[in-house]
Formats: C-alpha cells, structure tokens, sequence
DNA sequence: CGACGCATTGATTGGATTCAACTAAGGTGG
DNA sequence: CCACCTTAGTTGAATCCAATCAATGCGTCG
C-alpha cells in the first residue's frame, strides 16, 4: 500500500512523531477502489467517512442547471475529499475519480476524537485544510482574472508543484490522467479551445503533454506564462515554534 | 461595541455558553478602525494579531502583474480576515476595507491556547472557516462558469443571505458599500459590463441598487437567475450529537 | 468653479463559444 | 480479422458575450 504518500503533505507541514503516525494511521478503516468516472462522494450526501485520497487523481466539482461542470479542485494522493463532514453534514458538491483510484475511509468519530486530543496532529491537518483554502483562492483568479492561455499554464504549473510536494515527479514528467475535456472544467474553459490553448503552449516548447503524461520542458517560462508564484504551497515551517 | 454581530455567525453554528463567550471575548485586544480603501491587512505579511471585521465591509483580493485586481471574498461583521495566520506564516493576497469599517484584533498565541483548551469554541470556529471555504467555492463556480447577469444576481443574493444571517437586513433592505469597479473585482467582470448588467437588472425589476443601499424587489427571482441556493450558507445544526 | 470619483452610454474589437466535421486509437463482438 | 462503436483529440467557420476605447453626465468636495 503507498501509505507513505499520506504522510508526505501532512508532514511537509509539521513535523509528526511515530505516534502521531500511527494514531493516524489507526484511523484508517479501509481503503477501496474507485474506478475513473465513479463518484466518491455524491453531491448532496451524507458520509459517514471522511475520505483520503491514497492513489490517482479525483475532482471536487458541482453540476450546473444549464449541463456545464465547474471543477473548483483537483485532489491527488494526501488529500481529504471531505474534512468538513466532520463539522458539515451534508456535501454542497460531488467528488468525482478522475483516474482509476484507491481512497482511504477515515471513521468520523474516530477522527474526531483525535481532534479534540492530539494537538500536533490536529494542528497538520488544519494547516493541510488552509493549504487547499489557499489553492481554491489560486483558483477563483485563474477563472476569473487570467486569459486561456495563462490558466492552462497556472493549472499544470500548480499540479506539477503539488505532484512533486508528494514526491510523484521525475525528471519534471508527471502522470497527468487528465482529459482536456476535464481540463476546460478545470479552468472554466471549453475543450475546444483548451485544445487550441495547448496547441498554443506546446508550440512555445513550455511542455509536452500526452498519453497521460505531461513533461515540462521549461519550468520557468511555464511559471511566467501563468503567473504562477508556489509561495501559496510552500507554507512549510515558518516561525518554528514560539515566534 | 457592535459586540453581538461578533457572535451571530458563530452562534448560527453552534452552541456557546456565556463561559465560551467570555472566552472569545477575552481575546480581543482591541478594535481599530480603519478607512475605506486602506488595507488591513497586506500582501506578503506576517501579522502577529488575527483580525475579526466588527463593522463595515472588506475584502480579500489579489493585484496581478497586468493590473487587474481580483476579489476573491467580500468580508461582513462576524468574519475572520485571516485566521490562517495561526498556523501559516504570511498572507498570500491582501485585505483592503471597502468602507469605513472597523475591527477586532485577536492576539495569536491567545487564540492559539484557546484553540487547544476550548473545544467547542474551536469547533465554532473551524466551522465558520469551512463555511468561509465553500463560499470560496462558490465563488470559483460563479467566475468559471456563469455569464454576467447570472454572476451579479448570485453574488448580490449571497450577500443579502449573509448580511441576514448576522442581523444586518431590514425588510430586503441592506447597506451595499459597494461601487460598481468592486462589483467587478469581486465577478471577473469589467466595470462597464458590470454596469450594462446591473441594468438589466434593474429592468427586470429583480432589485433597486444604488447610494449603498440594495433593496431586493424579488427574492427568488434573483436567486433563481443567479442560480443560487443558500445550502451552503445555512450548515446549522446537523446532527446535533451522536450521530 | 474645477477636479475627481462614480455611473452611464455608444462604437468597436476580440477572446472564447458554438456548431460541425473529421482523425486516430482502443475495445468489442460477430 | 475486420466491421462497428466509443472516446479523445484536432481543425475550421461563424457567432457572441464581454472587453476595450472613448465620451458624457452628475454629484461632491476642496
């Protein structure tokens, strides 16, 4: 089992005991299988687990009256699906696999015993939980203040950077299970023209995508062409402890 | 002191005592007022108090490099400006009050010890940054994937439901400190299509706006428009224990 | 009174959508 | 093994929503 994968996002926020580890690691119910296209979470419903993404890729996403998808995060390995059921009943969105994917299920009174007792772990989890706040507000500038091109560029400089937070990168290849199709839901776009932004991108040699893969050819331009600025992931560690 | 409004949003969540109360209202060191159109808090800081609006209207927004200014959440009495900053160092993105407005300064190792000590306070408040969070996401779905008069007829619906929620509407009737170049941060929009929308607006007779007030003519016609659905304002008291 | 902020309106441009067709790859079953 | 179907990606042409450029009205304030 890639177990480890759940600690790398806690632990590049704080720094966990074995104890801790295992206290976490107790938690975990079971892990299932979720095929591509498969609801984790259904929009509306009430789990009785929390959910963590152990492999693969999901999406938090809400339908539309008018049949369009708006995709408002995309979660990968150490990832919850759904911490706020523990102080939320009822989900305002669906949580979609978009890959093939193994999720952890987290009893919810479990967890919310070691909220209310271990502190350092509690403290990892809210911090994981701002990080995403963090990366939703990325989000809402992408679709609402950048041009097509400047939003593919975000979206791939951003899931590169949390791919590699999770030690899922190498050689700056990553294993992007991504449609364009789920691309234009991503980023507020159609597929039609995330098609032609990408043709655009690839032709200015920022990277190579295909087959499920995507390699960054030029890490830098690709970071200037979206306006991409990582401080919002890199929130590691500061002010160590007492000021 | 407009102390109560301090309450309404965490009491429509959860249960305080007069002891919680005291608690919370112990940790404020103090209320500063500030000018319509000063920051509060800027960009790239590490402030060592947390700030609570208390009265007026702020808003949390990034500049971009072309120069456009993206709101990614408006902030009414009874919000955190910044609780992150417990556990995450610097601000990635500014607050800039909207109007005249003035708030409550939070000493961080105080509030950190509360969070540690008083459960129920500290479940309140995670609660109140999870409501905080999923109207972020409203705001990605508004941007992403609504047209203009659909953006401006949800946010104002969104509004008018959480100035209710802490008190602040009399009779569809709420103080809007809102100029029409904010209306557009805060939708993605232009300033002059924002307005070209409001009067659409206006003529279908959905509300009067104008001089900072905003009057609701038809309540579920606006929220039908703009595609609103208040469920994830109104999180209250689910499963009130085991269960 | 002039300067400024805000709202309003017109004319024009442009980025993205829409509609539509077509290719390529993969899977399935007769 | 090849017809058949599905899914994903690609390309073209026409259209449209919102941006842009530009000018005006209007109230307030120094």
């Amino acid at each position: 089992m890639a177990e480890p994968l759940l600690f790398k996002k806690l632990e590049a926020v704080a720094d966990l005991t074995a104890e801790d580890r295992a206290e976490f690691q107790n938690l975990i119910s079971d892990v299932r299988t979720v095929e591509a296209k498969r609801d984790i979470v259904r929009d509306g419903e009430r789990p009785e687990h929390v959910h963590l993404m152990v492999e693969g890729w999901a999406a938090r996403y809400k339908m539309l009256e008018n049949g369009s998808r708006q995709i408002m995060a995309l979660l990968i390995p150490g990832d919850f699906c759904d911490l706020h059921l523990t102080v939320i009943g009822r989900m305002d969105h669906g949580i979609v696999a978009l890959s093939k994917c193994s999720v952890a299920r987290i009893d919810s009174e479990a967890l919310d015993r070691v909220l209310e007792t271990n502190a350092r772990l509690t403290k990892a989890i809210l911090w994981s939980a701002l990080v995403d706040e963090a990366i939703t507000r990325q989000c809402v500038i992408n679709v609402g203040r950048r041009d097509a091109y400047q939003r593919v560029a975000h979206i791939l400089c951003e899931m590169h950077a949390r791919m590699k937070m999770v030690g899922l990168v190498d050689d700056n290849v990553v294993a992007l299970p991504l449609t364009q199709e789920m691309l234009a839901d991503a980023t507020g776009l159609t597929p039609v023209h995330i098609n032609r932004t990408i043709a655009l991108l690839r032709k200015d040699r920022l990277f190579e995508i295909g087959n499920g893969m995507l390699k960054i050819l030029d890490i830098g331009a690709l970071a200037s062409a979206g306006g991409f600025d990582a401080g919002y992931l890199q929130l590691q560690r500061r002010a160590p402890r007492g000021k």
